[in-house]
DNA sequence: AGTTCAAAAATTATCTATAATTTCACACGA
DNA sequence: TCGTGTGAAATTATAGATAATTTTTGAACT
């Protein structure tokens, strides 16, 4: 692991952004810096860098003076989320096809696999996010890629979220059309069925806190 | 000015990107926490924090151990960028379309003519933001509108990095269209120009430290 | 019971000090 | 001349201490 050569702001940031996209700890509790650095054994100079980095993220929100809480979503920020995946995977995409070669396209294809095989949500979004890597990373374009990145965690919160425990096996038709069209050459028709993919909301009824049942949203895909 | 309100490393933050973006702290030199410190008459922790956010803003590249530097930029990222922002822009402006008062176009309006009359290309700048802030911001979605304002903090450097001195005025006739199909209710006509208006690279030699002329590339719009 | 206010506790933000690492300059040898 | 190593200086990263602010608590009052 490479976490030894990382500053300890970034460790921290790190195992805490884990917690936050697993749903360890609840949106809109409050991260205290002094429990934070007591917990990592550290002052709390990297704990407060390490704040900036997932608020920048979109993981964290922090008010001046009133403290960093873990940030809340609604089904409109699911959209939100699905629909700027949507618009910039594509466009990797379509960088990325050029350099697409057998070998990713395998690799691609055996994530897909495993994707189908997960019998929990956290395999599943792993082997989901592999393969959405995999197709997208050679376009060659770091900061597109970076932004991709935050949107997955994003995604995989919203996922883990509403399919934290119940999680059925079902084969992803989507990226093996998406698979198949790029071997065949048609970049327009993978990115026209990956704009689609990202963009589709699964809906699940959930227990709150308080016992109601309501719905959860998230994007499967 | 609400800078008061401020905690400092939010200042020191905001007035490091001024500085990049304007062109007054060159591509790859060091940021020193401490020179940092001492010229703001603050201790380095708040600088720290500083460099986080310029670094999430894409800004500066940090290296553990090794320190902070101003990113330098090429064509590839001056086209990432414009290609980023073609994708979002047209995104943002499909789900503001439905939400434009005649009063938000008649700003833009004023701030395309504002435009046209600049002198100087920091002027201009300040106008073309704000006339796309003005016809995107109604769309509500602000982990988008984020996103689109570090790309434009991007696209302004490139522009004051060739722009520098000189600056030829001329109207832009691409924010007008972009209004005519907006007053007309055409969105997918708005958002076809915006999409191709965003993606203009202009080109212009300019001289490098060491006395050659090269072309320097730049979003212009 | 519910409000309001003030003191206490907790927490954030910053500063000063220290340890660890990197950079730089300069001498030395191939 | 060029590379290479070594020690000093500079710089980064973290710790510990302090000031400033917010939140909580609880008592007095309506």
């Amino acid at each position: 692991m490479a976490s030894t050569e990382d500053t300890i702001a970034v460790r921290i940031s790190k195992e805490l952004a884990d917690r936050i996209i697993s749903g360890a700890i609840e949106p809109g509790s409050r991260l205290r810096q002094d429990h934070v650095a007591e917990e990592f054994n550290t002052s709390h100079v990297p704990v407060r860098e390490a704040f900036r980095r997932l608020e920048a993220q979109g993981l964290a929100i922090s008010e001046p003076r009133r403290g960093v809480r873990v940030a809340s979503f609604d089904l409109g920020e699911v959209r939100e989320v699905a629909e700027m995946r949507a618009a910039l995977e594509v466009l990797a995409l379509r960088h990325a096809a050029p350099h697409l070669t057998a070998s990713i396209l395998e690799k691609a294809e055996e994530a897909t696999k495993a994707g189908d095989k997960s019998r929990d949500v956290r395999s599943w979004e792993e082997a989901n996010r592999t393969f959405h890597r995999l197709i997208l990373s050679p376009c060659n374009m770091p900061r597109l890629l970076s932004t991709i990145d935050d949107l997955h965690a994003a995604s995989a919160r919203f996922l883990f979220a509403a399919w934290r425990s119940e999680w059925e096996t079902r084969t992803d038709q989507d990226h093996r059309a998406i698979l198949s069209a790029l071997r065949q050459g048609n970049t327009e028709s993978a990115a026209a069925t990956l704009g689609r993919h990202v963009q589709w909301i699964g809906q699940k009824p959930v227990k709150t806190a308080s016992g109601k049942t309501r719905d959860a949203f998230a994007i499967v895909g």
